[in-house]
DNA sequence: GACCAGGCACATC
DNA sequence: GATGTGCATGGT
């Protein structure tokens, strides 16, 4: 899996995702879109010393006091909706309580978080990820401009084609898919922000026709 | 002051 | 199906 491996051989584990809880991955899912992660943790703190890290508590709060709350997150009065939209899902379909999704399928939960008005397929993935364990592949704008400029993928593929990518070539390992995007954002992060040539990247090798790198790693998947 | 940051929904063509 | 726009704060 030299791909991987090179990533991880330059950056070591990360542990994200950079939350105590599954209710804080969840709200840090949904505030950090589109924004910088400084800020969503400016906000769940002050949602912590509100006591507001509770379902329950999310469940009964007024959408403008939330809204108050994780103002420094951006777009807030639209993010309170979506945190509400996601809490009110939690409690009319599964009692309010994450462990009621235990026992559903993880294309068929996907689904109904994509149903959520404000849940789209990245915070989907993040929440299936990072929140509840499950092996969906998370797609970012980092994971895209790394791979679209180290041509390791075509650059019009949507964010299903390239989730497909990685899953259709690693085993469905949610710890592996954990690390591997984790790793993918801070090479993106640190690297591959100017359209200059990577100097010193870690992925330098990674180019033109090199061996698609995610589909190396694919053959202790299959079988 | 411009531009970006771990998106998404909605309108429009 | 593809593209454009509003949402809005805080850092560089």
């Amino acid at each position: 899996m030299p791909f991987y491996e090179a990533l991880m051989g330059a950056y070591g584990p990360r542990n994200w995702w950079p939350a105590r809880t599954p209710l804080e991955v969840v709200v840090g899912a949904i505030l950090t879109q589109n924004t910088a992660w400084r800020n969503v943790e400016r906000a769940i703190e002050r949602l912590r010393a509100a006591g507001a890290l509770d379902w329950s508590v999310l469940h009964a709060m007024d959408a403008g006091d939330l809204a108050e709350l994780i103002r420094s997150a951006g777009t807030y009065k639209v993010k309170a909706q979506r945190l509400k939209n996601f809490v009110s899902f939690l409690f009319e379909r599964y009692g309010g309580d994450l462990a009621g999704m235990d026992a559903v399928p993880t294309p068929r939960l996907r689904e109904e978080l994509l149903s959520i008005s404000g849940i789209g397929r990245e915070t989907a993935d993040a929440i299936l990820l990072y929140a509840l364990g499950r092996p969906s592949f998370v797609v970012d704008a980092y994971t895209r401009r790394v791979l679209v400029r180290h041509r390791l993928i075509d650059p019009d593929l949507d964010y299903e084609e390239i989730k497909a990518v990685f899953e259709d070539a690693l085993p469905a390992d949610s710890a592996l898919y954990n690390e591997y995007h984790a790793l993918l954002v801070e090479v993106g992060k640190q690297q591959c922000r100017t359209r200059a040539r990577c100097q010193g990247c870690p992925l330098e090798q990674f180019e033109h026709d090199e061996p698609l790198s995610p589909t190396t790693g694919a053959e202790d998947a299959e079988q």
